[in-house]
RNA sequence: GAUCCAGUAGCUCAGCAGGUAGAGCACAUCCCUUUUAAGGAUGGGGUCUUGGGUUCGAAUCCCAACUGGAUCACCA
């Protein structure tokens, strides 16, 4: 159905906004509707014995109507929950007049209308809290009809389940399925408790810009765009993580920063264009003291929203329990894909991906060909929360390098459901090390790797004035948030993911017919058969047929419009030209 | 990017050895003056995603496209 017609219901809607306005109601009035209480709060703590709740104002959506003669019973569903409605015809019409019942109330209000009511709250024979109203307001009319959703003893009939429908439309979604309002709830919550922790330690939020000359702080392909007073390039920001670290040169101890990110990358369940990522850092810290913080952290959050540490996951159970298990890199490797790396060189390493069964090409790295490695028999693994530490140093170009092994990285990830959440260094503050990790980059980009680093001369300057020793940390808020919430598509924790856009095929208006030499009167002729454009009609091959259609139109629908002539109908077709 | 699956009423779905399009909810009208996804009856509503093809005849079979989903690849 094209958005430009109407279904039948659609009609109905808008006759009875007519009728409304008719019957001298604004169907959206400007005057504030102030409550008093919520569903929530009513279903929570009313009680009988303490008969509270006698004098209530809610206000929310019509969710459902059920009319049995004189008295009828409906759902108000706010922000909170739904709660029942009783409706009784001459508690709302007390004199003779009893129009507002039997026509507005009955006839004219649709479910999806948002209303506000006052009242009483009862118990009903059946045990359900409910409020007898006293008084309703019409406070705004809805003129789509929702998509009906009933649930009975928590057996959901009819739910709205089509993917696509429920992101493209996430307000039908929020409206019709209760479930996802939590999961955006816990989202947020789980953001809070975040920056709480980091709060009460005194860390700084900070904002750094988006638009960046420079893409820095990750390996990945960026989105581009073009500023046009100077006449440049400009990227959306991959990370944040080398701006983060001039203000610890600047002075700061510890800032962190949610950052929306955006990388221009394939898109699946794991994957969205712009996402958001936690990063920290903190001065004169160390990775070591950064993998018990993330503990402290994760810990935390599962305890706000859960008050637990054991999350459910997709049929398991995720254990944050303090300490995360703890291995090596190589170790991992040697242990997940039983062979020993630390002595291979690139051609080694290449080899042993292909005996592996790993493919690599020519622009591959050692760092890439250690990660492939890791991505292809270590990470499917690791289901319970696990630290990887120390990195080899080609993946990392902006680590520090280890302190024993200078063949390794101080870095760690904390893997969680086979994916990685969290990434974190002993920052490298050394700016001639720096400079020559920047280099390498170089040498990998040249060699074809699209998401080799660009070198930094700022950033390089800035460490160069001297960074403390500097632990930061990166969080994949989105994945986190799947997590905590049970979620299994990034989609799922996105109130509006990144979708193709819907292919809206935009009428023509009537002037533009006109225009085009068609009679006004022929116009909704047109646009019922479909031939909502110019060009449509223009693109038929054979007039006749189409004089056909409207004449048939014309006759079937008893509209008594004056055919035209077959050669009126051609000179439509081949336009005013 | 590859492979597979799906697209039928506002929503959830049936129909597919090719023969005039169905159900439930929603909607409308009427009856009933009454509660718990659902009182009863009647009715309206569909270019069966789009475009080609096979056929006397296509929602159904074939090809292509569009959109979505799943798996894989890519994503340090």
């Amino acid at each position: 159905m094209s958005s430009f017609e109407l279904s039948e219901q659609e009609i109905i809607r808008r006759q009875t906004l007519e009728e409304l306005i008719k019957a001298g109601i604004d169907p959206y009035p400007a005057a504030a509707f102030p409550v008093n209480t919520n569903t929530r709060a009513i279903l929570d703590t009313y009680s009988a014995v303490e008969n509270n709740f006698q004098d209530v104002r809610i206000a929310g959506r019509l969710m459902s109507k059920r009319i049995m003669g004189s008295a009828s019973f409906a759902e108000i569903q706010d922000e909170k929950g739904r709660i029942q409605l009783y409706l009784k015809r001459d508690d709302l019409c007390p004199g003779e007049d009893k129009t507002f019942y039997n026509v507005v109330f009955k006839k004219l209000l649709d479910i999806g209308d948002f209303i506000g009511v006052n009242g009483f709250v009862f118990i009903t024979q059946m045990g359900e809290i409910s409020i007898h109203v006293r008084g309703l307001t019409l406070l705004s009319k809805s003129l789509k009809p929702l998509p009906i959703v009933k649930e009975k003893d928590g057996v959901v009939y009819d739910a709205v389940t089509d993917p696509e429908f429920r992101y493209r439309q996430r307000y039908v979604d929020l409206i019709v399925n209760p479930a996802v309002k939590e999961v955006f709830r816990m989202r947020t919550r789980l953001m809070n408790s975040l920056r709480q922790l980091f709060d009460s330690r005194g860390y700084l939020e900070v904002e750094t810009p988006v638009l960046q000359a420079i893409p820095g702080g990750a390996a990945a392909r960026p989105f581009v765009t073009h500023h046009n007073s100077l006449d440049m390039p400009l990227y959306l920001r991959i990370a944040n993580e080398l701006y983060l670290k001039r203000l610890i040169v600047g002075g700061f101890e510890g800032v962190y920063e949610f950052s929306r990110d955006f990388r221009n990358e394939g898109m699946d369940r794991m994957h969205n264009p712009e996402f958001t990522v936690l990063e920290i850092y903190v001065a004169y810290k160390d990775y070591l003291w950064m993998m018990d913080f993330v503990e402290e952290m994760i810990e935390k959050v599962a305890l706000d929203l859960h008050g637990t540490n054991k999350i459910p996951y997709d049929n398991q159970i995720i254990d944050f329990s303090r300490p995360f298990k703890r291995i090596s890199m190589l170790d991992a490797i040697r242990e997940y894909a039983g062979v020993d790396i630390g002595e291979m060189n690139e051609d080694g390493l290449r080899n042993t991906c292909n005996s592996l069964g790993i493919e690599t090409d020519a622009t591959m790295g050692k760092g890439k060909l250690i990660d492939r490695i890791f991505g292809e028999k270590v990470e499917s693994h690791l289901i319970q929360p696990t630290f990887i530490i120390d990195y080899p140093v080609e993946m990392s170009p902006l680590c520090k390098k280890h302190r024993t092994d200078p063949r390794l990285t101080e870095r760690f990830e904390l893997i969680v459901n086979r994916k990685e959440v969290c990434n974190a260094y002993s920052e490298l503050n050394d700016p001639i090390d720096q400079r020559e990790r920047f280099q390498e980059q170089l040498r990998l980009s040249e060699k074809g790797d699209d998401e080799a680093m660009y070198i930094d001369q700022d950033f390089l300057r800035a460490l160069e004035y001297g960074m403390p020793p500097t632990s930061g940390l990166g969080v994949g808020i989105d994945r986190l948030a799947m997590i905590m919430t049970n979620q299994p598509s990034i989609q799922d924790v996105l109130f509006f993911p990144q979708m193709r856009p819907e292919k809206a095929e935009k009428p023509d208006t009537k002037d533009k017919f006109v225009a085009a030499g068609i009679p006004e009167e022929w116009f909704p002729v047109l646009q019922q058969l479909g031939y909502n454009t110019v060009e449509k009609i223009k693109k038929i091959e054979k007039s006749g047929k189409l004089h056909q259609e409207i004449c048939g139109f014309n006759k079937k629908n008893k509209l008594n419009l004056l055919n035209p002539s077959q050669e009126e109908v051609a000179r439509w077709v081949k336009g005013g030209e």
